[in-house]
DNA sequence: TCTTTACTAGGTATTACTACCTAACTATTT
DNA sequence: AAATAGTTAGGTAGTAATACCTAGTAAAGA
């Protein structure tokens, strides 16, 4: 075992937050570690991506819900265009949805808004390492359900028919609006419900939100 | 005109969140301007109002949602026990409701988190003078509706009733857990409907979620 | 080729919700 | 004392959703 005890460089990290307040926040908790240094900060998916080749930092803090473009899909093409840059997912939203299309898109961690500056660090120095890191929600969460999201996952017709019915249209209506029988838009619900082992509309209604197919608006 | 060019003593801030991350960043943020301190941190309402007694400070950066005791609540206390100490909400919820009974429970002015730290250093300077400070969007949303909402404010019973339904419970399932007919249900069903003009189930349970009678889990 | 999956659609019956209506009791306000 | 608002509750009828069932077609994969 040979320890690599040279002084170290910084470890230099790009934020990528929509919110000011966040990213403010964020590089004055960061700015408290010796061994890392916020060489720059992006507002959208597309500003990490433009920002992201020019600097090249080793880890990116990448927001999920973003304008212009997303942090999964910037995800995406960061990991594929950018190897030797991490990408540490740093979000509020807890959903399995959101957390399995992050890792599908290359993150190598995914940490919670909630969690501790400490945690947020120790993630980055993981994450620099080749490592791993998710927050303990969302690793109980793997462990849980590895696989069983995978397949259950709801087709892109069932996400189309749920969507309409978590803005609150009626089968009819759905049925009119995709110009299909009414009889088989509810036997899309059926088929949704047993998928996602849910029985009331408004549990419906939550996941809709939860994972991102309407937001709390109305889409 | 006389100007008060003395010395001015630092402006005493309690923070009040239960997010550490959020904590954390507003007080780095807050360290950058020199006649800020912040003297102090709580993590929900009852160690607010501890904090807020024991303290005493100018301002009071407050959250809404946080356990034991939400920041509307902890703000009624705290504006009739310390009437010189100031609230200033700092939440990410920007529905009418909220924004109401924030100024019915004493706070001086209502800041969303995605806004800059400038903004929120001006609010402080604000509400210290006596002003109040309303973020943009929370002013507009003021001078558009400040008081067909109060008309149109659901009774505590339409309430209590809005939350199951939104949670998915039936109107008999609620009929029962109330102990009254499920035809009271389905009367205050109407009610709610017709009072928030409101059609389908699924925009009820947005209305719900986005005016805080439950959270996106279902309470 | 056979199987599976997704999407489609109908029959029948039951349950849940909604739209109208009326109306009693209580507490508060004018 | 009278009016108002909130909570309670019932009648009747219609519409929407659900629970069972079967079943055809098209596309993808073994």
């Amino acid at each position: 075992m040979i320890h690599d005890n040279k002084p170290q460089e910084k470890i230099s990290v790009l934020l990528v937050d929509d919110h000011p307040m966040v990213q403010g926040g964020l590089s004055a908790c960061l700015a408290y570690y010796d061994d890392i240094e916020v060489i720059g900060v992006a507002h959208d998916g597309k500003d990490a991506l433009n920002k992201a080749k020019e600097l090249k930092p080793n880890v990116i803090l990448m927001d999920v819900s973003m304008p212009l473009m997303n942090g999964i899909d910037a995800t995406e093409i960061i990991t594929e265009q950018l190897p030797d840059t991490k990408v540490l997912i740093f979000t509020m939203h807890n959903s399995s949805e959101f957390v399995h299309s992050a890792i599908q898109a290359g993150a190598s961690g995914y940490v919670l808004k909630d969690t501790s500056s400490e945690e947020v660090y120790f993630a980055i120095k993981a994450v620099t390492k080749g490592n791993t890191h998710f927050s303990s929600s969302i690793a109980k969460m793997l462990q849980e359900s590895p696989l069983k999201i995978e397949n259950d996952k709801l087709t892109t017709r069932e996400q189309v028919i749920l969507s309409f019915v978590a803005q609150g249209f009626s089968s009819k209506d759905i049925a009119k609006k995709l110009d299909i029988s009414f009889r088989t838009v509810e036997a899309h619900r059926r088929n949704i419900k047993a998928k996602l082992n849910i029985e009331s509309l408004a549990d419906l209604v939550r996941f809709a939100i939860n994972h991102g197919l309407i937001n709390k608006e109305g889409e």
